[in-house]
DNA sequence: ATTGACCTTACCATTATGGTAAGGTCAATG
DNA sequence: CATTGACCTTACCATAATGGTAAGGTCAAT
């Protein structure tokens, strides 16, 4: 299997195959005679396991660590949930993060009449906003 | 008043001042007879009106936009508002993918027992994991 | 005059992804 | 057999926003 069929069976790109390579986090895949990539089954089944976990918003990072417990079958669950865990609180402080930037910003914004006057209660918000953190 | 005390005053890193103004969201400072940059207190002014926007987690594009109108008398406050909605929609957008992500893998941390075992819904989870949008 | 704290510019790094260019390969068609 | 179009290869550059470092100049105080 080329790398552009691959991609196209694993929904990254062959761009990001050959980047994932590069880095380490996919071992380097076996190559034809004339030097194109060749992808078995069971590579496949690597790249899509990479896919659902970039899917999740683990870093590449991340997923180096979950590969090699996932390959691993000495592995302890309890391994995973700890990284599972710690993406989760990331995620829990983005999204807190954006919430408090939207409440702000939508605060500001009704009050906001959005008419052909110039005064604006949100840029004068801008000139002495709180931080949001 | 240096760059170092702006940035002091502002929350705005020196290394940023300088980067702002390099790439034109900000004026070019005035310079001092040796070179060091020099801000007035309208320019520190300035600076914190970026630095809000920032903390709403608006980009240096949309700044520069914001900006503009800020400086503008003659603008109309729905100019500002469209521009916020916008902003307002991509942090909606943000939070809700973030959102889905969390809940996906949170349900699958709760189904993992966590423990010495090898066996964990959360690399099953993610040898077939739906994609999140 | 020296010293320490500050300033300057110029470069490199990060994260994950995409684009382009120059060139090689392969399969099908004329 | 030759051409063509779709694919592959590597190598470079770009993005967004921020931080780091290095080599050197300046300033104020001792």
């Amino acid at each position: 299997m080329n790398i552009g069929e691959a991609a196209k069976a694993s929904g990254i790109s062959a761009k990001m195959i050959r980047h994932y390579e590069g880095i380490g986090l996919i071992e380097q895949s076996h190559r034809s005679p004339a030097g194109y990539r060749i992808y078995s089954k069971n590579d496949l089944h690597t790249l899509s396991f990479v896919k659902s976990a970039r899917s999740l918003g683990f870093s590449l990072d991340q997923i180096k660590q979950l590969l090699s417990l996932w390959q691993n079958r000495e592995r302890a669950s309890s391994d995973v949930k700890a990284l599972a865990e710690l993406h989760i609180k990331e995620l829990d402080d983005k999204i807190a993060e954006l919430s408090a930037m939207r409440n702000l910003l939508q605060s500001l914004t009704t009050e906001c009449h959005g008419d052909d006057r110039a005064e604006c209660p949100i840029l004068r918000g801008l000139e002495c906003a709180k931080p949001t953190i």
